[in-house]
DNA sequence: AATTCGGGGAA
DNA sequence: TTCCCAGAATT
């Protein structure tokens, strides 16, 4: 904020005017209809089931590398019941190299659940979904407005941006899901008195699409963005974004994630293997003794892996 | 509100 | 190297 007192009612002019919601609905709608990808967890053929195996794989995973991992997983398991009684090693190594190995195993025990508490019919309703292991605020929106069609507000990380952008004017949203986000993501769903949310759940679809594809984080292609004429962050002259805004790098190297993963890749080859050989044999020279046991801990811990005396193994390879 | 939890491809 | 990706659970 400027030193400067403004006169009485007088715009202040870095403040950007937010555009119309309405207006940008529909341009970003109709743009939606000529732009989306063909995704496969989009074609109407796509069960409930097949959405919510989605929306997992997505958490924290680009849709290129979800792609070959969705299809085999849906081809081996096209129902939560079948899902449910697949061993789980198997499940971990369906899973692959997708990232955040225990999603899978909480996709699994959501279609345990679905299977008991659900009749083995994904629910609809976002309550019951959000009660599922691994489905968070986001996940139940977002399975109970793409695979039913209610008109949740469905708020990811490509909606905020968009948001902070078109509506608010600033680069990014910052790190944390704030309540005011939240309540500008709620006012901006369309009406759904007239069409039952049909176009609210469109505007849902194809917000994210807008910032997955044109809106992106790092280089936007305003000059193809159906609301550029639109955007306050343009109006505003699209400041970069400040220091608070910009997402601090998570650490890799010499983490626990890292040996986490270094341990998993080698247990998802399937043999059982002694854990002094499996952790000496780890490509992370770095890494001290220490820390390779302590990770292989925890992984056990979280159901992971799974360890019979000097034997490690995923989950169940061991028998009883 | 801050941390932890994988992994890879592009800037 | 750093950043980013349809987040959730835990503290």
């Amino acid at each position: 904020m400027p030193e400067t007192v403004l006169p009485e009612g007088a715009a202040v002019a870095d403040a950007p005017i937010p555009p119309a919601p309405d207006d940008v609905h529909t341009r970003v709608i109709d743009w939606f209809a000529e732009a989306a990808r063909d995704l496969p967890w989009r074609r109407p053929e796509c069960t409930p089931w097949g959405v919510l195996v989605s929306e997992i794989m997505l958490q924290q995973t680009p849709v290129v590398r979800v792609l070959p991992r969705w299809e085999e997983w849906l081809h081996r398991w096209p129902t939560p019941a079948a899902c449910a009684a697949a061993p789980s090693a198997e499940i971990l190594t369906v899973w692959d190299r997708l990232g955040y190995p225990r999603r899978a195993l909480r996709l699994q025990a959501a279609a345990e659940a679905i299977v008991e508490r659900h009749d083995g019919e994904v629910p609809a309703d976002p309550e019951a979904l959000r009660a599922l292991p691994g489905i968070g605020e986001y996940t139940a929106a977002a399975v109970s407005c793409f695979a039913f069609g209610i008109p949740e507000v469905v708020v990811d990380t490509n909606i905020r941006r968009a948001h902070a952008r078109i509506f608010t004017g600033v680069a990014l949203p910052g790190q944390t899901y704030t309540a005011a986000q939240r309540r500008l993501a709620r006012d901006l769903m369309p009406d759904t008195d007239d069409d039952g949310g049909r176009r609210a759940c469109a505007w849902n679809a194809a917000t994210m699409e807008l910032g997955a594809l044109i809106c992106t984080a790092r280089s936007p292609q305003c000059a193809i963005c159906p609301v550029a004429d639109l955007c306050a962050w343009r109006a505003a002259g699209s400041p970069p974004p400040t220091e608070e805004q910009k997402t601090r790098g998570q650490a890799w190297a010499g983490t626990d994630r890292q040996v986490r993963g270094a341990i998993m890749a080698v247990l998802r080859r399937g043999e059982p293997v002694q854990a002094e050989t499996l952790l000496a044999g780890l490509p992370l020279p770095e890494a001290e003794d220490d820390q390779r046991r302590r990770c292989l801990d925890s992984l056990v811990r979280d159901g992971l892996a799974e360890r019979r005396g000097d034997i490690v193994a995923l989950p169940g390879v061991l028998g009883g």
